[in-house]
DNA sequence: GTAATAGTGTCTTTTAGACATTATATC
DNA sequence: GATATAATGTCTAAAAGACACTATTAC
């Protein structure tokens, strides 16, 4: 035997060895009344009915041909699939790789784990039918962690756990919230994520930074909340 | 058809659809002569013979019983095979799933990539074989990046950016040193992964903060270079 | 004028970057 | 004492954390 990438003893390049069945997951987030929520479906085939679960499924393969449809769409179908809304302007993002042997009883399953950012528009859109498959759960309190299928409590804790430590250095925000913003509602959607508060003149500060590195600017028009004063409205800068 | 994970045209949840094959790649690095090197495995069987390769294999996966290897035992045995040396106490840690339609041509191959941090002692016990298969080229000049097969430049690239990413603010570095270590040398590791020069007396004074934080402590004994004053060495805290 | 949110400024602490000299060992 | 590396200190700049008041609008 060879190094590298040499047949071992199952295995031929030919491909005769006994294949997994590879799927994605998708961690779907968006923030609704200021809390981060995540999109979980409702499984109803055995063996795990009646429990929730990441929305999925299976890479669609060939192994002649085109050979089928790239990871990244696969993904993309999915999150249509499950939100029922044109996706391709979503942020969507590989996370990790999950295929530890027996994760699914069913069969070797290997599953890519991928987090999609929907906008509060669209995040509404999904998820309102009352006899929906799909739900959103805020990931602060109301997610039944304990009780999702298979690995997907620890896809999720993987996702959250990366979005909050995105959400300083990258503009991931931005992904969250509608085309037009005031300050008031970006720093809204950095308190979900990380989960907990923070000042207003700091976070203007950092927002003023944003501005003069272009990031950001002025769009047209004044937001109402109550009866306060407006606040200016921003878009980003592309 | 139905949310989630439910079967899709060509899929049945009994998995009768097709499958890809599932690999993994590794990008395996360590620091010679002061310069982060990867070693690479040159290729003998056709489409990729006489090119140069990352070593990986194929994930040996079972449907039935126990479902084969879990992805971290495969990358982990593939690592030994490349480097013929004893890898349970070595880095390792998943970078990203590659899985393009057509980026392999005999078939559907999807990769999950990882990247693997080697000792300097460790590193001088592999690719010294005047007639190996593995080679050590450095990531600074040497590498025939043009030239990797498949996609495998992509995967370097993004290795690469990732350990750079990561070396100051996690504790990589030390994964590429011997157990006992002067600050020289844990300088120069960081200057090897980053490809840049940088301050000694500023560089020492994280190296201070690191101390404090009891994340090194002094180890026994002084270490000689040349015919100069002897460094103190110092060891991780465990 | 009252209620409600928008918007602003300062002090302190931490971290990074730039920069030159002294200390200690071998030969 | 010549040479080579180890080790140290200060000034400056950028960013984060803590903290309280004024501005503008609807009602």
């Amino acid at each position: 035997m060879t190094h590298g990438r040499a047949p071992s003893a199952q295995q031929t390049e030919t491909g005769t060895h006994e294949r997994p069945s590879v799927a994605v997951d998708l961690v779907i987030f968006a923030v609704i009344n200021s809390s981060l929520h995540v999109l979980l479906t409702h499984r109803k085939a055995p063996p795990f009915d009646g429990v929730w679960a990441l929305p999925g499924g299976f890479v669609q393969v060939s192994n002649s041909g085109s050979q089928g449809e790239n990871l990244e769409d696969a993904a993309h179908r999915e999150l249509e699939q499950a939100t029922s809304i044109p996706t391709h302007t979503c942020f969507i993002q590989q996370l990790h790789t999950f295929g530890k042997a027996g994760r699914d009883p069913r069969m070797r399953v290997i599953t890519v784990a991928w987090y999609a950012l929907l906008s509060p528009i669209n995040a509404h859109r999904v998820g309102t039918e009352p006899e929906g498959a799909s739900q959103w759960f805020s990931t602060e309190d109301d997610v039944p962690w304990m009780r999702l299928a298979i690995d997907h409590a620890e896809i999720l804790d993987l996702a959250v756990e990366r979005i909050r430590s995105q959400v300083d250095t990258s503009e991931i925000a931005f992904e969250l919230i509608p085309d037009t913003f005031t300050v008031a509602e970006l720093q809204s959607t950095h308190e979900a994520i990380k989960a907990r508060r923070s000042d207003a003149r700091n976070f203007r500060r950092r927002f003023q930074r944003m501005v003069e590195d272009g990031l950001v600017m002025e769009a047209p028009g004044k937001r109402h909340r109550g009866r306060a004063r407006p606040a200016q409205v921003w878009q980003r800068n592309r």
